[in-house]
This record gives structure tokens, sequence and C-alpha cells, in this order.
DNA sequence: TTTTCAATGTTAACACTGTCAACACCAAAG
DNA sequence: CTTTGGTGTTGACAGTGTTAACATTGAAAA
């Protein structure tokens, strides 16, 4: 296959098209990706995505999935057994970590640019999957009786909704003004939220 | 002012425009909303919209302020003096309440619609309004010697990621597999969370 | 080998959008 | 009365997502 006349079967476009969205998106954020500009930056035409693509927001799906499954991986990374809770914290920390480092996609796979996030099975999975980590996670802290004797489910939760609340509130700027330094305060928040669903809470001698 | 010919001059354009989006945006979304369909819908030229806002966010800024104004309103009503953990939780409870029955206002206000958000200080001055209030209950907190002896700035913004949190998660549809009563859970959740950064945290009896 | 056909690519077009420039009108100040 | 600044309008530009109609290709079917 020569260089020249490539005006057809240009390789892997849906994953080219994934790249340059990636990259996109990393630059100039989610609200300004466009499909055509993605296409011509790839070299074709601005309606060939649509043969690989349905429309822009199976696109975003996509990319969003990918960015659950590789949170997931980093924390599975930083988790180890048996449950400790200092491992918990620092897989919590480990999270708001990958946000501060992907915000765009971060914001991508949580915020509102995908309508109907609840009808892509894919995206569930995904979400799901990256859940499923800190899941399994606090079952162990319960049931070693680290843990409140709570549904885990509620627990894990409890965990998940802080680690987002830090992350979104930290990409969007709202924390912007701490003197403080920041990897310390993120894991004093985190701290705070395990001493919440912990057994017997550590004092805090601040 | 007769009813007829009202070529020009019709009212209170800004706030018709306000409002109209208002609606709008409850209905279809921020991603939707269109300032040309807001002009049509209030009966005024596709561009005079520019007379009265410089351009679509700045519409959109007044209005996320709007909506922390009436979130901090929210939240002081709720709120008692002296101090107590239950009035806390009550006042983040009120929080989440306010994200559920105003979903896509919740969106604008924290979502990434309105880009560089910190330049605009009007939404600034709105948004730390509305911390402000959790900001004094938990300062309360702090020198009551119920809550840790910490910087009650740290405290107060652990209480703001976690009700931010379990609001947008909400919003953005994760907990919809709740089995289980949401108000009881959000109740829960919030729970954690101050019993995370009580100075004698009770304990809690599944 | 030739034919066929689905996958992949292209162009043209539609209906939108935000935004600006140029122009029209109107109320009140000078 | 004249001027002037705020408000309103039309028309245009550049950009978007998306669809329809058509073109090209490579590989399977004949």
């Amino acid at each position: 296959m020569s260089e020249s006349n490539k005006k057809y079967h240009h390789g892997d476009v849906p994953r080219a098209l994934m790249e340059a969205a990636l990259t996109s998106i990393r630059e100039n954020g989610v609200e300004r990706l466009s499909l055509r500009a993605l296409a011509r930056d790839i070299g074709i035409s601005q309606t060939a995505p649509y043969r690989h693509f349905k429309d822009k927001t199976h696109l975003l799906v996509k990319l969003a999935a990918e960015g659950f499954y590789t949170l997931a991986a980093q924390k599975r990374d930083i988790r180890i057994t048996p449950y400790s809770e200092e491992n918990l914290i620092e897989v919590g920390i480990a999270y708001v970590q990958f946000a501060k480092s992907h915000p765009e996609q971060y914001k991508l796979m949580f915020g509102s640019s995908i309508e109907n996030r609840r009808t892509y099975e894919e995206l569930m999975n995904a979400s799901h999957a990256a859940f499923q980590c800190i899941f399994e996670q606090v079952e162990e802290g319960v049931k070693a009786g680290f843990l409140i004797n709570n549904d885990p489910e509620i627990l894990a939760k409890s965990c998940w909704t802080t680690v987002h609340g830090i992350a979104s509130l930290l990409i969007d700027g709202f924390f912007q003004n701490v003197e403080y330094d920041l990897d310390e305060f993120i894991k004093q928040q985190v701290t705070f939220n395990v001493r919440g669903i912990s057994k017997n809470p550590k004092d805090i001698h601040s």
C-alpha cells in the first residue's frame, strides 16, 4: 500500500478518531469538540465519521467508557489486600489524581455532555467496573471489622461521592484559592470520609 | 402604551430572557439552550438579546448566580443556632434537595457550561455566598467543640464536597438503581460525612 | 476469473447555532 | 427642534450535526 493515492481506506479510522478526539478534548474541552474538525484533522471527509459512529454521542460514549476502564485499572494498581485504612485512603487519592490529570476526560465521563447516559449499556458497564473496585475494597473492610457494619454498597457510595465531589469541585476550579498544599488537602478530605465510615474512628490531631 | 404596535421597547427584556431561559433549561437542559430560540419565544428578533447580554455566557452567568443565591437562602432558612449536629445534617440534606428539584440549574451552576467561570466576579461572589452558609455553621460547630479542632474552611469544604458529590451523582443518574429509599440514602450519606468531622463520632447501629 | 455487494468513502445540502455590522426607530436631554 | 444613546431589526458569516445520494474499493460468491 503506497503512501500516495490514499483516497479510500485510511487505516483504522475509528481509532484515529478516538485519539484525535482525546487530544482535542484535552486541549479545548468537551464542549468544543467538533466531529467535522476531527475528520479534517485526520484527513478524511467531514461526514466519514458517520460510517463508524452513529452520531457524535456514540463517539463520546466510547471515550467515556475507556476513561472508566483506565480509572478502574489505575485504582486496582494501587489497591492491596488485605484491607487497610491507609490503602483505602490511597485509592481515594488515586481517584482524585486521575481526575486531576485527565480533567476533560473526567468531565466527559460524569458531566452531562452525554445525554441519557443510562441508555448506553457499554457506558453503564464501564462505570460499574470503576465502582466495583471501591466496592470490593469496602466490602472487605466491613468483613474484617474495620468499617461500620452497614450495607457495603452504601458505604462504597459514600467513598465514591466523596472522591467525586472533591474531583469535580477541583476540576471546576473551586479550590483554586487554596493557600495550603493541594495534595495535603486532598488527603485530608479523603481521610475525613474514611473516618466517617470507620467503626472506631481515630482521633485527629490538627 | 397601547397593546398594538409593540415594535419597539417590549418591557423588561432581560428579565423575560432570564425566565424563558430558566424554563427552557428546566425542560431541555443547558446544552440545548439557544439564544435565538429564546428570542423567538419572547417575541423579539433573534439578535435583540445582544443588546442586553454581551453573549450567551453572560446570560448563563446571571442564571447561575441567581441559583447560588437561592441555594444560599434555602440553606439559611433551614439553619438554626446554636449549632447542633442534627441541624448540620438537615442543611446538608436541604442542599441535596435543592439540586434534586432544580437539576438543570444545578448543572449550570457547577458543570462546565460556563467556561472560565473564575473570570466572572459576579459568579464567584454568588458561589462564595452559598459556601459562606456552610462555613459559618461549621465554624460554630468547631468553636462549640462538636467538630474536630481543625481549620473550619477545610471542614466546611468537606461538607461541601460531600453534598456536591451526592447531588451531582444523583442528578447524573448514578443512583437510579437504588432499591432503598432515596431520601433515607441521602440522609445516611450526609450523616457519614458529619460523623467524619465530628470530635466524638457517635456509634452507628445499622 | 469475473461478478456482486457490503463496507467505506465523498460531495451537496438542510436546518440549525452564536455573533457581528449596518441600519431603523424612539424617548428623553440639550 | 435637534441630537444622542439605548433598543430593536435585518442580513450576513462561519461554523455545527446530520442525512441523502452517489462513488470507490476489496473481498467473498458465482
